[in-house]
DNA sequence: GGAAACCAACCGACGCGTCGGTTGGTTTTG
DNA sequence: CAAAACCAACCGACGCGTCGGTTGGTTTCC
């Protein structure tokens, strides 16, 4: 094998950035493989040495782009000891991070769902494991006696659609401006949906 | 529009329901104008005489279905006194509709999303609709002293985005296998986050 | 009979994926 | 060490199927 890969990687990434930057700004469908071999400055030929199809970068982009994410939810999650905060400090990570890459929300939120049959699976999958977070850590709460037991896939599943549709409208319309204006309105109906009252267990954290 | 004959009306009608039929098991792209033509036993020319294009069939579609759930919503509100008891009720009627017309859960939940961007809008409003819906009475609760005072337009958009995320698991994965065994969970979860204690207010009415 | 409703056949654009060919760096060899 | 051989990476024109939409003629209904 000649090493000539790191060039490559980064071509590699360039058509994937393009990628993610066309279908969050057209939608899959009416992104033509033309179009992210022009915005990643490569060829159509040049794309498919790296990907097989169009359908395999869009499923590449989503699981960089999940796996991406998943890490900032872990160190988040790390920073903290409480279940209550770990959960918490998961969502308002999506949040920020949706926050500062529209894009990436718009491909998560809009696009990924509307790309066709084959993604949905692959969608059911992420968004499932982003509950699970959730829930994982309502149990966590149980079991250490801070929270009444509750049907915590329900609540994990609940909790994360709250927070995806206030997402998913901001993605649409652009309100409220400031996305995280919106948790703060949400954190304390989350928090009195599993049965802790507002400032019983969960002290407002740094920043 | 020189009164449309009573057959017209007819075949109007069959080429939308032929339409929610493959549009929820192919998706928007994925179905071709052919294929509506067939599903509702008309040629292709028919179709085009009822719709000038493609789009229109969806929005039209879009809109009947919209227009009959929000129907539905309407009569089971009336049926009820308290907001809180209204709000309720429209939640387990669209849960209910969907989880008798899984299509209808498709179209709404998915291939809406993915039929492009002209429809995000309409979309965004209809959502945004549903919200309202759930807001106006939570708004209707703390006037009349029921609920304390709380953001409820994220409060609306939050419990609409809690059912949003259960039915469309429901729609992805089958589970649960009764859609209506979610909500008996939700139901106190969301009761909770407006802060209602699961008893103190709502009892749990008929069927 | 004539307008409304319907139809089969047709058209043209578009986009995915292919494929023959090029490039520029790396390894081999005399 | 330099020429020859090699190869991963890249390029872009084009074939081909698909599908939205059109058209010109036919049937249905008042």
């Amino acid at each position: 094998m000649t090493t000539q890969q790191p060039r490559a990687q980064e071509r590699r990434h360039r058509i994937l950035d393009a990628a993610l930057r066309t279908f969050s700004r057209r939608g899959y469908r009416d992104t033509s493989v033309d179009e992210i071999a022009e915005g990643s400055r490569t060829s159509k030929g040049g794309v498919y040495f790296h990907f097989p199809n169009k359908e395999a970068i869009f499923l590449a982009l989503l699981n960089r782009s999940t796996a991406h994410l998943l890490e900032r939810i872990e160190t988040a999650m790390a920073a903290q000891e409480d279940p209550i905060a770990k959960a918490d400090a998961a969502l308002l990570t999506v949040l920020r991070t949706f926050a500062n890459h529209r894009a990436l929300a718009r491909l998560f939120m809009l696009e990924a769902l509307g790309a066709g049959r084959d993604f949905h699976q692959r969608m059911s999958e992420i968004r499932s494991e982003f509950a699970a977070i959730i829930q994982r850590q309502l149990d966590d709460a149980v079991r250490q006696g801070i929270l009444q037991p509750l049907d915590t896939e329900v609540a994990g599943r609940a909790w994360f659609g709250a927070l995806a549709e206030i997402t998913t409208n901001w993605v649409f319309s652009g309100q409220p401006e400031r996305l995280e204006d919106a948790f703060t309105a949400l954190r304390p109906l989350l928090m009195r949906s599993v049965g802790l009252t507002s400032n019983s267990h969960l002290e407002i954290r740094q920043r």
